[in-house]
DNA sequence: ACCTGAACACCGTTCAAGT
DNA sequence: ACCTGAACACCGTTCAAGT
């Protein structure tokens, strides 16, 4: 067996070239994507990092969206699930999950918006979804009820922050927001006369008041509505 | 008055080239949209399509995701308002006119998805939130509540028709709902008991129920639920 | 003030060809 | 089966220069 010849090493940043597998670049994609946000985490700029060419990555990945989407179930595993087996009042631990939840999208700008195109069915999305269900089911919402009911709870969450997460990094959509602002300020009191009424309302209050109370809406909401045909099983 | 001069058509196309507005850019661009979705209005596809360079639009218009705005306020024209002023239960009838606002971006692919990211606030905007709203105060919904409650019924039909949307006409998404039912269907009893227990029931059910049902749950616990600090105002 | 050409700095995805 | 180079067909946005 000939001895392998040692080169010179060509490459001083990456001494190794690990081979490709999918969790190495899903995991390559996360450190990405931390370190420069979803918006970078091209399939180009990907397969750059793994030193490697951009059709080297579709032996693993279907398409982008799919990247986005398995990036955002790696991340999952942050969620501060505890509350689940903590005591308390249940629909205060349930919010507390969600709250979590929608925090982790609020970090990360870009990785809601993705959640609501994509959605991720690893492992992480899993966990999530059986804690929500645990403490609807300890809250004794009727099971049909709760299935549904905790697609909502993570839509809402996820639409809440994936409109904030563009709100935040984006001067662009800062000055969008100011201009709802003015145009519910000039609504006309003949024409738009609930606008001129409510005014500031529509577009005030602290972000985590109005998540928090989306949430208990939500609850009490399904609490007291049954399903068109409600199964009870 | 001199007659004007009627030279030899340059182009045959587009016999008089208009001079560029921004009410004229937008309507192009509804147009745009109607014939080749909401992925092809783009600022150079745009351009070209007013016989200018891209450049040329940046006068009017602020960047993309502003023009989409745009595009989205002028179709909610559309939104058949007409239940506001009908007789009959409000609750329905304000259901009826945010099914005809969920199905209008349902036919339009593209145009939910951005209505997350850069919110309209034209005047197809505002008649939407003023119905919404006319229907709330009828129906006897706190000011406060009615303020904050019109924004998640917005946000929730856009957040399913965003949803939707990309899972109709796009195979990709559809094979992501497929990976999330599967793995639905294999989650273990011992480690997910509660999603084994409900099952295909998470992913189930005709849309427009879902649909029905969650705009229902929002009224319900915008009824039940108090603000944090009510203003009865 | 408005409009433009040209450039800068990127994209996703496919495909024939190699190993 | 996996990996690659190269190509195809696009993007958004800026800026100096013109009118």
């Amino acid at each position: 067996m000939p001895t392998q010849r040692h080169g010179p090493r060509s490459r001083r940043e990456r001494p190794a070239k690990p081979a490709l597998t999918r969790p190495g670049i899903i995991a390559t994609a996360v450190e990405l994507m931390r370190a420069e946000g979803l918006e970078r985490v091209t399939m180009r700029r990907l397969a750059a990092e793994l030193d490697t060419g951009p059709a080297s990555l579709y032996v693993y990945v279907r398409n982008t969206a799919e990247l986005h989407a398995a990036v955002l179930d790696g991340m999952l595993g942050a969620v501060d699930l505890t509350p689940v087996t903590a005591t308390g009042d249940w629909q205060d631990r349930l919010v507390q999950v969600l709250v979590s939840y929608t925090k982790l999208l609020f970090d990360n700008p870009g990785l809601a918006q993705s959640a609501l195109v994509a959605r991720p069915s690893g492992p992480g999305y899993l966990n999530l979804l059986e804690a929500v269900l645990a403490l609807l089911n300890e809250g004794a919402v009727p099971d049909g009820r709760a299935a549904w009911l905790c697609d909502v709870l993570l839509q809402f969450a996820t639409a809440t922050a994936a409109e904030q997460a563009t709100r935040d990094h984006n001067t662009e959509a800062e000055q969008e927001m100011d201009a709802l602002v003015a145009a519910i300020r000039n609504a006309s009191a003949e024409t738009h006369p609930r606008i001129a009424t409510l005014g500031d309302d529509l577009v005030s209050g602290p972000g985590s008041d109005r998540l928090d109370w989306g949430f208990r809406l939500l609850i009490n909401g399904a609490i007291h509505t049954p399903r068109p045909i409600e199964q009870n099983r």
